[in-house]
This record gives structure tokens, C-alpha cells and sequence, in this order.
DNA sequence: CAAGTATTCAATTAATCTCTTGAATAGTAG
DNA sequence: CTACTATTCAAGAGATTAATTGAATACTTG
């Protein structure tokens, strides 16, 4: 009977999806993929990895079939091979925070008082956002806010920030962005502009979660 | 600046939980536990492996927050620590199927024709069975069976199908079903069943999706 | 065609993981 | 208390993996 041999087989393909998720380097690599195209010396820099290193660990997502390659000039970009991929991310990052009882012990060591950052969700934040209501702001570089961003965003780095914060003088709360639910730098950005005597929220979860969600994504 | 560092403590934290599901074998302990509560050596017997190994795979399942035991008597039960589980274990089976090209051959090298193998939904063989229209088929094995199973449906482990084939002479449809959707007893036990000349079809996915789904469940 | 750049390949070392084996622990039953 | 069972622990051999380094490939530009 080949039955469990086929079943073996097959989990051992599972595995294979399984073990690229299993390096907190590809994690990254993936989290930034999730923004959009990427060439490889773009996330070897951002990870800090060496570009052999990074190439090596991006040809592990591809075997795995997690994100895909594109040949263009002398550069590769690399992307997410489907929408799908950042589900399974998520999911992973869902029952990680459940259920890792380490992860909540770090998110409240760092994070200091966890209730006084409590996100906005996504829909009313678009709502609240078509009303004029509320800053958004997006504190990631340049790069991938050009990439794509929520609609009427203005684009401060965190690293500059602190030089645009007195201009900022709206009545409007401030709802402050980045790449995922545990980008840390909107949490960073919120607790500043909260020093400043402003209204600051962060948006729950981040860009590529609002980019899934299918709502409107301004270049 | 420790933000670098909480980021990458962070992943480390996501990457452990990847890790766990970076092994055919504790992949295969997962599926066996999505059926609900298993005991070491039930476990061990039905993967095959030793039960010190079998222990130490549980081990890191449960390192990973992706398992409970529960201690009574002599035994350990061990157990899913929730739904968020079963949804990333098909996450990544999606994300597997989706993508990696392995798979695809794989599926049609084991299980010939695929088009005649077409699955019926979940809410279609609610529907059907509540008419009366269809004669459920569980080929799990009778503990697990017992442990919780789709209404109305009727037990034959796959080993003993043949001998009550000829009793199974009604005009319904029969629908067959096992532990998820790539257990291949559904697959074998559609063959066999279709070769006496019956009409039958897969459910698709099985017994824990069907659970999980929020449909009902007799014991 | 030559020089330069982005990426990949290949070889090495150190670290980690899997499975096996045999012993230790905790609970049950006589 | 002793024998027995289910599970876990601990140590070791063999295989796999990550990161580093230096060379090879593929493409562009002058």
C-alpha cells in the first residue's frame, strides 16, 4: 500500500512551507515583501543580512513557493508569490500571540502601558478619515510609502519626525501607521506625538493588512 | 536603540512556532490531534514513530503554544490549544497546494483521475443529507468516529469497506469522508465503492473542517 | 569588447535538529 | 511495599542548516 507513503510525501511538501517560515530572517524578509517588490540588495540592507546570506534565504521562500523572483536589467526583484501568503503570516502571528506566552511578556516590556496605545480598527478609520476628522500618518521611508499608502497619508519617517512635530498642530487626532500589527515604529511615532500634547492613535495591524483587505490604496 | 532587537525577538518568536511545523511527523501528530484528544502512545501507534520520540515531537508542539496535555492517571492527553490552530494548519496547506508545483504531481501521480474524484461542499451535503438524498460514509477509524462525527453518517473503517460493500445498495449517493482533505481513505474508499457501480463522492476536506466550521455534530 | 554591478553559486565551519537507546519519574493496582 | 505502565528525561551519532567568504554568472554601459 502506497497510502502512507503518499501521506508522508505530502506532508513532507507541507514541511517544507513550514520550515521557510521557521527563520526569524525570512520572517523579515517576508514581512517586507509584503509592502511590495523588493531586489535583493534593497532587503539585504533593511535586514542587515549580507547580500550571499539574503539571496541564499530568498531562494528558500522560493522553493517553498512563498515568493517569486523577476528579472529585470541586472536587478531581481522578489515578491509575494500570492495573497495567500500573507494569510498564512498572519495566522502564524495569530497563534503565536495567543498562544506564546513570551510574546505577551515582550509586548508589554516593551511597549509600556499597553491600554494607553490601543489601535484604531481599519474600517473606522476610513470612515473617520473621509469625514476629515483625523491625520493619517505613514512613518515608513520614502520608499514604500511611494510604493503605495491609505489614502491622504503624509509621509514622515520616524527618523524626522521629531523635526516636523510643531507643524503638526491640528485639532485632529493623529493616526499613526507602518508595515504590520508589530511594526514597532508606529508605536514609537504615537507615543511622541503623544509628548507633544496631541490626540494619537495607531492604526490596528499595518499597510499590507490594509492593502488585503481590498480598500483603497493611494501611489 | 532596542527597537531593532524587539523586532528580531520578536520573529524569533513567530520563527518558533514555523519551526514546529517545519517536520512531516509533528505535522501529522497535529492532523491526528485536529480529531480531538489523543494519548501519547495512541499517537506513537498511529505515526508509527517510538513513543520517546513521539513525546519529544509533543514536546515542542507544545513549546510552540500549538498543543495542551492534559495529565489523568497514567495518561497525558494531548490536545489542540485551539480553533487558531486548525486554521493555520490550512493556511499552510493552502499555501502548499497553491504553490508548490511538488504537490500538484504528487496528488495526480497518487490519486489518478481528479475530475472524477470532484468533492462535494460542506453546506451542499448538509443540505442533501437532511433530504435524505445522501448516505454519509465515515471511514475513520471507530475511536475516532466515536469521538464526534457528521450526522447521520454510518461507520466502516476503510479495512472492513469491502465486506459491507454489498449491503450498501441504496439509491442515494454516497459521500465519504476521513480526517481532512488530503486523508486518503476518502479517495480509496470513493474508488472501491464507485467500482461496484454506485454513484459516490468525496466531502471536501473533512471531519475537523467540518467541526471547525460550526456545523453539527453527533457523538 | 572591456569594465562594472547585481545576483547567485560553492565550500567551509559552527550550530542545531532528529532519532535512538536506556534510564528516571509519576501514577496505579495487587 | 512491589510490580507495572505511561510518559518524560538525558546523552550520543548522523544529518541538516545558517552564516561567511571568495569566485562565477549574467546583464548593462561606455
Amino acid at each position: 500500500m502506497s497510502s502512507g507513503n503518499f501521506k508522508h510525501d505530502l506532508f513532507s511538501q507541507f514541511a517544507r512551507v513550514g520550515k521557510a517560515l521557521s527563520s526569524a530572517n525570512r520572517l523579515e524578509l517576508l514581512e517586507f515583501l509584503a509592502q511590495g517588490e523588493r531586489s535583493v540588495d534593497e532587503l539585504a540592507t533593511v535586514t542587515g543580512l549580507t547580500v550571499a546570506n539574503t539571496s541564499q534565504h530568498l531562494q528558500q521562500l522560493r522553493q517553498a513557493g512563498l515568493v517569486a523572483g523577476r528579472k529585470q536589467g541586472l536587478k531581481v526583484y522578489y515578491s509575494l508569490s500570492g495573497d495567500d501568503v500573507i494569510t498564512l503570516f498572519n495566522a502564524l502571528r495569530s497563534v503565536a500571540e495567543r498562544h506564546v506566552a513570551d510574546v505577551e511578556r515582550l509586548v508589554n516590556t516593551y511597549l509600556t502601558v499597553k491600554d494607553d496605545l490601543e489601535p484604531i480598527p481599519r474600517k473606522e478609520l476610513l470612515a473617520r478619515a473621509k469625514q476629515g476628522l483625523v491625520t493619517v500618518l505613514d512613518v515608513r521611508p520614502p520608499e514604500e510609502f511611494a510604493a503605495g499608502h491609505v489614502p491622504g497619508a503624509i509621509n514622515i519617517p520616524l527618523k524626522e519626525l521629531e523635526q516636523y512635530l510643531d507643524q503638526l498642530e491640528s485639532e485632529n487626532e493623529i493616526v499613526a501607521y507602518c508595515r504590520g500589527a508589530h511594526c514597532v515604529l508606529a508605536f514609537d511615532a504615537v507615543a511622541r506625538v503623544r509628548q507633544k500634547g496631541h490626540k494619537a492613535r495607531r492604526l490596528e495591524e499595518g499597510f499590507p493588512e490594509w492593502k488585503l483587505a481590498g480598500l483603497p490604496v493611494e501611489r
